[in-house]
RNA sequence: GGGGGGUUAGCUCAGCGGUAGAGCUCCUGCUUUACACGCAGGUGGUCGCAGGUUCGAUCCCUGCACCCCCCACCA
């Protein structure tokens, strides 16, 4: 054998693929040259196509999951592609202080060595927790690293780096004097276990079996008193007044009465209140308590009413509860409860109703009346309404712009405020007289009364106030730096459809207000991932760790298959067989690469294939090769990451390795063929591994690298090499026809082996009649002759019509019979019984339908031409297999 | 209370007007000069139920059943 010069040039050691696929041995190397080569930086000058995007940066609170790697492998797929395609390619990473939830593994760890925040103070905690910042960083950069991901780590930021918090401290202060954020005392969602405010999007509701509680409360002249409903009866301690409906004739006797408190013996006014009081519901009595419900705080204002905090911040009745003071609000429950059945004034039934949780810690949520601070939203939800409506932003899949609209058009202020250590804190200042300052720098006396010193507000701000700016934030803004100017807005956002409130309606809303454009034209909203129809979960035990998936198939494999999960469904499927097939794949390739690169024997990359002759097996394959390529392209365009990966994958396996490769064998092992047929070849086969390392190098960069480097010896190219478009090639249709019918022969030729039960060497004879149904396919049959033998084992193919003794079929147009010499009892009798019954059945079908006048007259003319051609089809095969019955 | 999604082969999912596909599983053969993480065949589906529209429905419409998700100030 010839040496392969390719293999054997002096600098070129090593360059042979090792037999095993071992994934491990080259895929962090190539990262480290990919990184090293500034290949994840954007080149190229400035104005030219770029594509930006910026990660969705992951909470440092631990490690990414694989949820986080699919999302990331999304991304990265399409920075990749991107980035072949020519486009200059920016992807920023980057992390998330996530103030409430950092906090909280910062207070678990204490926890775990007896340590209270509050012992530690304030300034020694947030120090741990930059520490802890810092590792969490580093372990998730790691595995973003792992994955493959072609992020431009010198852009790396994080959102409490300085100039992103400048931008927070700019955003804040430019709302405050827009009169856009407010501060004052509202009940608010408080979650008494992290002892802070959250929004409304951080409660989550939950329906619970619970109890309603009737209290009656003794009224003065009214013998039965007022009787009110509530699911919380530890609040009536606080209670300031009873709410009527002023038109209600149930409670018209109660008007303008007093109440008296039980247990507290205040007495409490019975006001009339439209707003508060459903005419319909319940006893037609509500309790008023102003501090612990926001209804009830609403009622408050509008009637001037006191308002009495008996729950305190950590969940504890306060002095304002008397007796109960100190106790668990639960515990207090129970105690009232008792208290009032002793007193004969309380029924308990069962209730069903929706308690809200804390997102973080699942705690039950307590209203609470509280000062907090509050973005006036709706200003800023018209014009990213707009955005929407106008086309300058799109949803992928696009049924999230109903839901979209349905928030925003109702979307209510939001509290940022959170009384936490961990986050960026409020740039609020009062001075000794209790003036307030807002103002971007530190002031060192107050510009009111030029008092000193200041006090800072001790809130930090709600973690998505500053992710709302990340994707300019990012880049330095509000400076106009060159990264700005150049990256600023970016193109396509990729994130889980579980924060679209929390995050993507913000950034719009941010992005349009200060910087006047949209912060992306494109949101790509995936599904969520699920192991085995479960959300995962810890305690489920069904965490899929991306490096532990890694190591078992390889990065290449993983991503492969999460990109052929993706579909437009809320939910994503991954499966430990998925992964084994997506590896069993890569090794796939790998092999035909090994295959195809042993055979090469010196073959150089082939600039041109024009000027040789081709045969109609290459035709065919480049043909094939054209059609995946012009799919895949397709398909990634439209997010259909599933169906750009099962293209790629159909393409290289069954018909480069099923087909082409097995056609060519004959002729590379000089068994058939000229040396110019030879030389064709190989140019052709090296063109298809190039193009399929190309298509699938932004699903599998690793391995498709690691290969592109021992083909081509132009290590760590691929990822900037031209991504093949198919655009210009002219399908050979001819081509296609001829081999599809050659495979089709020979499947079937294989198939009547396994009918009679013989052997796959058994010699068979086959004919193919030139007065075949389709006789202009049946006139090329003879040229690919060869082909058949080969691929069939058949020894001699005749090009005659068959005798009367041979088994007759017809397959694609094509009339042919078949024989083998020697059948074994099994017969196949049984199988062309069954196939006639199926003929017979869609034959019945297809005749019923062209004898009914409406179809032939309504339907369009080419379905019933096809039709017409199907019937004829079946007829022909009818009789061909009947014929051959003996 | 409002809104959205789902129900297709044993499993996980594509398809969404012209009588169904993939991967995995399963069954039967096979050391065919890349690959047993392979090759070649094959089994397996009244496309949740009931109506309607249509020449024709898994695909559109209506209703029902079961499942999931989101939103909501459900005393």
């Amino acid at each position: 054998m010839p040496e392969n010069p390719l293999l054997t040039e002096p600098d070129d050691t090593g360059r042979k693929l090792p037999k095993t696929f071992e994934p491990g041995s080259f895929e962090e190397r190539w990262y480290s040259v990919w990184e090293n080569d500034g290949r994840f930086q954007p080149s190229g000058v400035p104005g030219s196509p770029r594509f930006v995007m910026v990660i969705p940066p992951p909470n440092v609170t631990g490690k990414l999951h694989i949820g986080h790697a699919y999302g990331r492998t999304i991304e990265d797929i399409l920075a990749r592609w991107k980035r072949m395609l020519g486009m200059r390619v920016l992807w920023v990473p980057g992390t998330d202080h996530a103030g409430i939830a950092t906090q909280m593994v910062l207070e678990r760890q204490l926890a775990r060595q007896g340590i209270d925040r509050r012992e530690l103070g304030r300034e020694k905690f947030v120090e741990r927790v930059w520490a802890w910042k810092s590792e969490a960083k580093d372990t998730i950069q790691a595995q973003m690293k792992r994955l493959g991901c072609s992020l431009d780590w010198t852009r790396e930021r994080f959102t409490m780096d300085p100039d992103l918090s400048r931008a927070v401290r700019h955003v804040f202060v430019k709302l405050y004097e827009e009169g856009l954020i407010y501060r004052g005392r509202y009940v608010v969602n408080w979650c008494p276990r992290c002892e802070t405010a959250v929004s409304d999007l951080e409660v989550v509701h939950r329906e619970t079996d619970g109890s309603l509680y009737k209290i009656r409360y003794d009224v003065a002249g009214v013998r039965d008193g007022a009787t009110v409903a509530t699911t919380r009866p530890e609040t009536m301690l606080g209670d300031t007044a009873l709410a009527i409906h002023p038109e209600d004739p149930r409670t018209a006797n109660l008007a303008g009465r007093t109440a008296t408190l039980p247990i507290v013996g205040r007495e409490i006014p019975i006001l009339a209140d439209a707003i508060l009081v459903n005419r319909e519901f319940g006893t037609g009595v509500v309790k008023v308590t102003p501090a612990h419900d926001a209804n009830d705080f609403a009622m408050g204002q509008r009637h001037d009413l006191s308002s009495v905090v008996v729950i305190g911040p950590n969940g504890k009745m306060t002095e304002e509860a008397g007796e109960y003071a100190g106790l668990d609000r639960f515990e207090a429950r129970r105690r009232i409860v008792a208290r009032l059945i002793e007193e004969n004034r309380l029924s308990v039934e069962p209730y069903r109703n929706s308690v809200g949780h804390c997102q973080r810690c699942d705690t039950v949520i307590e209203p609470y009346l509280s000062e907090q601070w509050f973005v006036k939203i709706a200003p800023l939800a018209g014009p990213a309404i707009r955005a929407v409506e106008d086309g300058t932003i799109r949803f992928v899949p696009e049924s999230w712009t109903k839901t979209y609209f349905e928030w925003m058009k109702n979307i209510h202020d939001w509290c940022i405020s959170r009384q936490l250590w961990w986050g960026h804190r409020i740039p609020a200042f009062t001075c000794l007289n209790g003036h307030v300052t807002v103002s971007e720098e530190d002031p060192s006396a107050c510009p009111t009364c030029g008092s000193a010193p200041l006090a800072q507000d001790t809130d930090v701000l709600d973690t998505w106030f500053s992710s709302q700016l990340w994707p300019f934030s990012v880049f330095g803004w509000p400076e106009k730096t060159p990264d700005f100017l150049d990256f600023y807005p970016t193109d396509v956002l990729v994130t889980g459809y579980d924060i679209l409130f929390f995050w993507v309606a913000r950034m719009i809303m941010a992005g349009l207000h200060f910087t006047g454009q949209a912060p992306f034209s494109t949101v790509h909203l995936h599904g969520l991932v699920r192991i085995g129809g479960e959300k995962m979960s810890k305690t489920k035990g069904n965490v899929i760790d991306p490096l532990e998936a890694i190591a078992e198939f390889g990065a290449d494999a993983v991503r492969f298959t999460l990109a052929s999960a993706a579909s437009s469904g809320a939910t994503v499927s991954v499966e430990r067989g998925r992964m084994a097939g997506s590896r069993n794949f890569a090794t796939k390739l790998w092999n035909a690469a090994r295959f195809t690169l042993s055979s090469l024997e010196g073959q150089k990359v082939p600039e041109d294939l024009g000027t040789r002759p081709l045969s109609l097996p290459d035709r065919w394959i480049l043909s094939r090769l054209a059609g995946a390529a012009r799919d895949v392209n397709r398909h990634l365009s439209e997010f259909r990451f599933d169906e750009a990966a099962a293209s790629i994958y159909a393409f290289v396996w069954h018909d480069l390795c099923d087909g082409y490769l097995e056609m060519v064998k004959p002729v590379l092992s000089g068994r058939e063929g000229t040396d110019e047929a030879r030389e064709s070849l190989r140019g052709v086969l090296l063109r298809c591994l190039l193009d399929s390392l190309a298509l699938l190098h932004p699903f599998m960069p690793f391995l498709t690298e690691e290969i592109w480097d021992k083909a081509t010896g132009r290590p760590g190219t691929l990822i900037v090499s031209p991504f093949p478009t198919g655009e210009g090639v002219p399908t050979a249709s001819d081509a296609e026809r001829v081999i599809e019918a050659v495979r089709a022969l020979v499947t079937r030729v294989r198939n009547y082996r396994g009918e009679r039960g013989t052997t796959p060497t058994e010699p068979v004879e086959l004919w193919v009649s030139p007065e075949s149904p389709d006789r202009e396919l049946a006139a090329r049959i003879p040229s690919v002759a060869p082909l058949l033998r080969h691929l069939g084992r058949i020894p001699e193919v005749l090009f005659e019509a068959p005798p009367a003794s041979a088994f007759r079929d017809v397959v694609a147009g094509l009339s042919i019979g078949l024989r083998v010499k020697e059948a074994s009892a099994e017969s196949g009798g049984a199988r062309t019984d069954k196939a006639l019954a199926e003929i017979e059945a869609e034959y019945e079908g297809l005749s019923a339908k062209m004898r009914n006048p409406s179809f032939i007259d309504k339907a369009p003319p080419a379905v019933v031409e096809k039709t017409r051609r199907r019937l004829t089809e079946l007829e022909e095969r009818r009789a061909a297999l009947s014929a051959g019955r003996s």
